[in-house]
DNA sequence: ATGTCGGCCTGTCGCCGACAA
DNA sequence: TTGTCGGCGACAGGCCGACAT
């Protein structure tokens, strides 16, 4: 009776999402820290993820934490992979514990400068033509990404046409006709799509991506067109209140040295906020940057693939001054190359660029491993 | 293209709800304070509410807020009623403002009492059977309730109809027709009804309400069974974040003396946590309760009217002792009289219940007006 | 008085190749 | 190679009174 139809299996609660899936939903650029390393993280990061979530500035009216350092490098003691059960936005759960000042000084492993998000090798991902989400017919299939992640057809069968079944993020699995027929032939999904696009809500726009994994496994995720004004403010707690609530719990968690949980939005925040402490040590220590450096900076595409932009270091300060003085967080302002600039944000932070030094970086077995821990004590851009 | 048909005008954002259907929505035992007035707010209560809107129990992670009183006595300086444009769930925000000691000595006015929730008179509220939500067919109007809040139809027609324009609580009208047939003859809403249960996404045990008011317009609202497992834990802040938010919010408003805001869901909390200053003194310094006294309390029924159930006395301590000492939230212990009354709460508030004297009350003319304002400092049980 | 059903009509869904970009 | 369209068949949506509760 339902408007909504229901997929053919639901998947147990708590369940374990599954990994490849919900990173090639969260974007290539997208990756986590491993479990058991140590991070740093951004309250003002953070703060930023929960202004974009309720849609709102932040308020002078919150009150200051004068024991809440602009970055705190914690354990990661756990992570987690979900996805929203009304939207399948992905996030991740993070539960972390600020480091005591004798833990500080134990040196780190190299393994600790993080895994890169490794992208699944065999998948396609398409955005939905106005024709893909229309009543009126189903799902076009590229014809090489047909060829590379779904199962070969019996071309002895007039027309040509097999089942599939895929699973998408919350382990529900959907049934989809795919056949190979029209004047010139191509590949469609018919019978099922349509059930799929209005129970996800899909519009044109938006993309879906399918994954044949190495367990000949068909996968189902989607990624939704970044709509201006998608979020809708909670009803449950005041946007000021959820500010006060990210800053209280980390002051309270840094002055206990006890454990507390965040959730991070990859597709929502407008940048990664918890880091490898590796990574924020070789950036911030290991890597010399002035006014006028030239730099490179990864970005998604819309086919969801990596390019490279190129811009030029304008300024170097804080952000904000007032509330967050000596935090890295987005220190470095830039100019970029392009004349499609505007989309890209004039404050980035050191990890996420790539000085251009005149000196051409030759390849080392072991660019990475630091001779000695960093200095103990809290980091200050007066050190550099 | 969407699955969800547009209705026909949309209301412009920020605009003020109706209060008639907000209020009918919302029930007959839920009352806004007046804005201006004194009211008493519990942090203990607005947990509750965070508890159960993100389904999660209060960890004992949360720190103390040594200077958070179980009770602030604020003044009310704003109330805007809302909905949640996905569910249609109404909620209502409020800005608190702590009061100092020197205001806490200012007597306080009888309409501080807050006015009664006047519940519209021409209106009616029936849940959905199967048929009605069916896609089979349309919405079996009750005859009465036709009769008394729909326009009379022509009856020289045949069949009699007409068509129906009614808002909802965001101001989008929906238009359905209105006719008079079948054998025995009765009233229906045909074409145009079902766009409105798809898009509202109701089934059956869900209600509708419609309100003739005085202004001759028709105004439509929903009323969601109530679902179990219906809430979602948020993607945006953990729920330890916002219980803790919502205390050093108010704590930090208390030490200041500074606004702050919160969210009052009239159909997730259990309970208000907001009420009127003068209720709450006349709940607690004017009205004698012991063990075994008997008393009534008046609940919602289905059919969304009243009833009293009574109930005995038989316990009277502190819901927390440990986090919230003292506190007046839900500090009595009853016994209700109906074997149905698991689904009653086994604890309540001093001004939720009226106590059965021995000795009738007799009416007087100002029964409520207090001769002095009530002492100084904070109230605690040891004055009974 | 009103919930559910069978009958029946009709509008939309959805599968097909044509055609063009 | 693939997005959109006209054609058209099938089926669910939806209006009707019958009938039972």
């Amino acid at each position: 009776i339902s408007p909504i139809p229901h997929p053919i299996s639901f998947a147990e609660e708590h369940k374990c999402l599954n990994s490849e899936l919900w990173h090639a939903c969260a974007g290539p650029l997208v990756s986590l820290p491993a479990v058991g390393s140590r991070v740093v993280y951004f309250p003002q990061g953070h703060s930023e993820q929960v202004a974009a979530s309720t849609n709102k500035e932040i308020e002078s009216q919150i009150p200051n934490y004068p024991n809440l350092p602009p970055q705190l490098i914690c354990q990661l003691h756990n992570v987690t992979m979900h996805a929203d059960a009304e939207t399948d936005e992905v996030y991740a759960q993070m539960t972390l514990q600020p480091l005591n000042p004798q833990e500080l000084k134990d040196p780190y492993l190299p393994a600790e400068l993080g895994t890169a998000n490794k992208q699944p090798t065999n998948y396609f991902c398409k955005t939905l033509t106005a024709s893909d989400t229309s009543t009126h017919g189903g799902f076009s299939v590229p014809r090489r990404a047909a060829e590379k992640v779904f199962p070969p057809l019996d071309f002895t069968m007039q027309p040509p046409a097999q089942e599939l079944f895929a699973k998408d993020l919350h382990g529900n699995e959907w049934k989809f006709r795919h056949i190979f027929r029209g004047q010139p032939k191509r590949h469609l999904l018919t019978t099922g799509w349509s059930v799929f696009v209005s129970a996800k809500r899909l519009v044109a726009g938006d993309s879906v991506l399918f994954i044949w994994n190495d367990n000949n496994q068909l996968l189902l995720g989607i990624r939704r067109a970044t709509r201006p004004q998608t979020v809708m403010p909670s009803s449950v707690l005041s946007s000021d209140s959820m500010h006060i609530g990210l800053l209280a719990a980390a002051a309270h968690a840094a002055s206990t040295n006890s454990r507390f949980t965040i959730f991070y939005n990859p597709r929502a925040s407008p940048c990664e906020f918890v880091i490898p402490l590796a990574k924020y040590v070789k950036a911030v220590y290991h890597t010399r940057i002035s006014v006028g450096m030239r730099f490179r900076m990864l970005f998604e595409t819309e086919e969801s693939s990596v390019r490279r932009y190129m811009g030029t270091i304008t300024g170097i300060s804080d952000l904000d001054a007032v509330r967050w003085p000596n935090s890295h967080w987005r220190s470095v302002k830039v100019g970029w190359d392009e004349s499609t600039a505007g989309e890209r944000q004039p404050r980035v932070s050191l990890w996420e660029i790539e000085p251009l030094t005149t000196f051409p970086m030759y390849p080392t077995p072991f660019p990475l491993r630091l001779k000695r821990p960093w200095p103990t004590g809290l980091p200050s851009l007066h050190g550099r």
